[in-house]
DNA sequence: CTCGTTTCCCTTACGCTGTAAGTGTTAACC
DNA sequence: GGTTAACACTTACAGCGTAAGGGAAACGAG
């Protein structure tokens, strides 16, 4: 045995480690035993560097939102909002198990703050009196976490995939009980090259018009 | 003991209780047995009205779903969409746990069939084409359960609370690190009579207002 | 180099979870 | 009144988060 085979696990690889299983799992299926396995550990070694399970979710989500693009004070603020939620919206679809973490956690870290901070930052920077900076965000970030809600509830994966599925439940549903329902997904859900993710432009650019309006 | 102590329970009932117990001690607390002792039965007995315990929380959601105010085809569109959108905040607000269940359960019931069907037909025969039906439902949706979490995210209550909290959080926090966030919740979240709730209708109205725009 | 001291991984154990399997027991129909 | 189907019961098991405490390795001071 090498003298350093010890002193290897730190709060920062439980961390990624976590993220990494969860990607992997799913967030349910992701115990400590699990974790610590991954991380080549006993499950309760891992209490030497998260208080508990939920300081672990925390942490989790923190770094999540690190990875969300930041916003630049002083650019366009446009700009700014569209490239931070696309990005958001990316992250969070790349790490599905992810938003469901974002609504129970409630103490928010550093790199969540960091992230607040810069958004309203930069839309102050851009001539936002507090009252509408507070608006635009609330709006800005129902829309995209709420988007990324639902496209995680989609029971399938995105592309053609859709239409497979689609059929199968339109079979089992009774057409004239749903009539709006079918219209829509044969109409429209179900023809080639419709992916639900493409909605997410119509609605931001709406709201980024919205907001310039209300500025001006 | 008179004869009718037995043949009582049925899947209605259950799925009742369970969001009766959900709204008390929250969804996490919530198990089979904590269930089958709130209606008199032991927790195996419950198998006989519910498959396993997805089933149970996907019969919950579709409860809640029903609760939402259902659009009328041929009253005019944005009033019924204004009107369901808060209704299914509202609803949302008194059932917190609900909006963690929407994200997870992919296998949709009767009433939310029902409802996704009338969305789609008061925006219709209102006039919209298809395509910014698709649009307008993922916008409006997303928006409306986006905030919704976004106030279940939240660590406080509502009303007044904020300003003691906000005071705590800000003592703990370096200042210089996020001014914009401590200029937010200094000059406007811990002002009095503020509550965070209300930013909905401004959302709302722009987003409503925007659709308009792109209908006509 | 030696000797605390600190760090941190280990094992064991407890009360909880969802639910598979099998055993009554009751209410409804012939 | 006897049969049958519905449904509540008990028992059991694997897996969960984590409290408690033991022991080895690494580090700082003499």
């Amino acid at each position: 045995m090498p003298s350093s085979t010890r002193r290897r696990l730190d709060r920062e690889t439980v961390l990624r480690a976590a993220v990494a299983l969860a990607d992997e799992i799913g967030i349910a299926a992701m115990s400590m035993r699990k974790l610590g396995e991954a991380v080549g550990v006993e499950a309760m070694s891992l209490y030497n560097h998260v208080a508990n399970k939920d300081d672990l979710l925390d942490g989790m989500v923190d770094l999540i939102f690190a990875e969300f693009a930041l916003p630049e004070a002083g650019a366009d603020w446009k700009d700014e909002m569209r490239r931070r939620s696309h990005s958001a919206r990316q992250v969070l679809q790349q790490h599905r198990w992810a938003i469901s973490l974002l609504e129970t956690r409630t103490s928010p870290g550093p790199a969540t703050l960091t992230h607040l901070d810069a958004v309203l930052g930069c839309l102050r920077t851009a001539g936002f009196s507090l009252e509408l900076a507070g608006h635009a965000f609330a709006l800005l970030d129902a829309y995209t976490y709420g988007f990324a809600m639902q496209e995680a509830t989609l029971p399938f994966e995105g592309g053609d995939e859709v239409a497979e599925l689609a059929e199968t439940m339109i079979e089992a549903m009774p057409v004239d009980e749903y009539p709006h329902l079918v219209e829509f997904a044969t109409g429209r859900a179900m023809q080639p090259g419709y992916d639900f993710g493409d909605e997410f432009g119509f609605g931001l650019e709406l709201v980024l018009d919205g907001l310039e309006r209300a500025l001006g």
